[in-house]
DNA sequence: CCAATATTGATACGATCGTACCAACAATTG
DNA sequence: CAATTGTTGGTACGATCGTATCAATATTGG
């Protein structure tokens, strides 16, 4: 049986994404995520049983999406030693581009600032994708700052804060309606052609 | 009468910001913020009818202490005329050091993920704070370079952008508890020594 | 002092929430 | 074939929500 209970689980968390990217993830309860996903009530909890394993079910199901959707961009950035277009493509999943992706970030942001003051949220390891990507992106830059793409000076550690912070930012901005992608996509490069310098010439 | 109407106000929408800061603003109904303000449910609709102008006020309220949190950055950081440490004590403001920057921080970023999806939020005029900063520090930056502080080839409308969104992502992994405010200033000291580089000797 | 006005409190109502319970049907197994 | 198990649906229950209504107290103006 191709599918079977996973893809009953995979529509009805589809649902419940599809909602919080529309009306919020405040939004989401048990019957609004039923009949979001075109189910009835006691499918999500024969599914899912309690709200709070809805929620972080969904969570999952979000960042389960993340390695396909880098792998993807990887792939397009091409070269994949050239340590700029790494950082670029890495980077540039975090602004929000197409409908799907702001759905995307919008509600992760929203499972953030949940877990700010949620100890069950707080506690899921999804949350803990960010470090991952630093200790990623500070090997990226001392790789690079050995190969002297990168000033002898820079501090590759410091450069992968500041670069996930620039990404982050910016992604929100764009979010809030504050900035088209392209604007942030233009301070992102901005951005890393001071972090890249063009070798003389 | 010194507080009068004011005062009762004033002592529901603390009340507010402190649950909200405390137990996330999705826990803020009529009768909790009631309780949290050690009021009655029914003053907290004398004061605010609907809950929805109770949230608005909320924000209202959390946006009021800006200018005066600003200020006071800015009487600390003494010399006035050094742009960097405008910039300095401006963006320093974005970092939840203390538990009140914290829960500032904390709820003004969660009535801004609400915005994303709430048309009567989003047509709030304090969530457009970044816009007046990015403005004023664009104008910044430019005096700044025609003065020499800032390298000729610098883009000030792209480096206040960067700033803004290097503080809003700094102070968001603050929030999250991925690195300490310390950590993150020291970040953001290193974003600033390259922006400002030193005059030689 | 008395009336009217503003302020504060207790309670009720309908809606929606998460959850639990019970019935119907399908599939599987002896 | 009968019976057990897994899957889906309808419905009920207590709690909490936003809001409205009614009563009591404090304040003010004649």
């Amino acid at each position: 049986m191709p599918g079977g209970p996973d893809a009953r689980r995979t529509q009805i968390l589809d649902g419940l994404l599809r909602l919080a990217g529309r009306r919020g993830l405040h939004t989401a309860s048990m019957r609004t995520v039923a009949a979001e996903a075109g189910v009835s009530l006691r499918l999500v909890q024969y599914y899912f049983e309690t709200k709070e394993k809805l929620l972080v079910a969904g969570l999952e199901h979000l960042a389960a999406r993340m390695p396909g959707r880098l792998a993807a961009r990887l792939a397009a950035a091409g070269d994949r030693e050239d340590p700029r277009a790494v950082v670029e493509a890495v980077l540039a999943e975090a602004l929000p581009t197409d409908e799907e992706s702001r759905v995307f970030h919008l509600v992760y942001t929203s499972y953030a600032v949940l877990s700010a003051t949620d100890p069950v949220l707080a506690a899921q390891p999804f949350l803990r994708a960010p470090d991952e990507m630093e200790r990623f992106l500070t090997g990226l830059l001392e790789t690079a700052r050995h190969a002297g793409r990168l000033p002898a000076a820079s501090d590759p550690a410091a450069e992968a804060v500041l670069l996930l912070a620039v990404s982050a930012g910016l992604g929100t901005s764009v979010l809030l309606g504050q900035r088209t992608s392209g604007e942030a996509m233009n301070v992102f490069h901005y951005h890393l052609d001071r972090l890249f310098p063009e070798p003389a010439g």
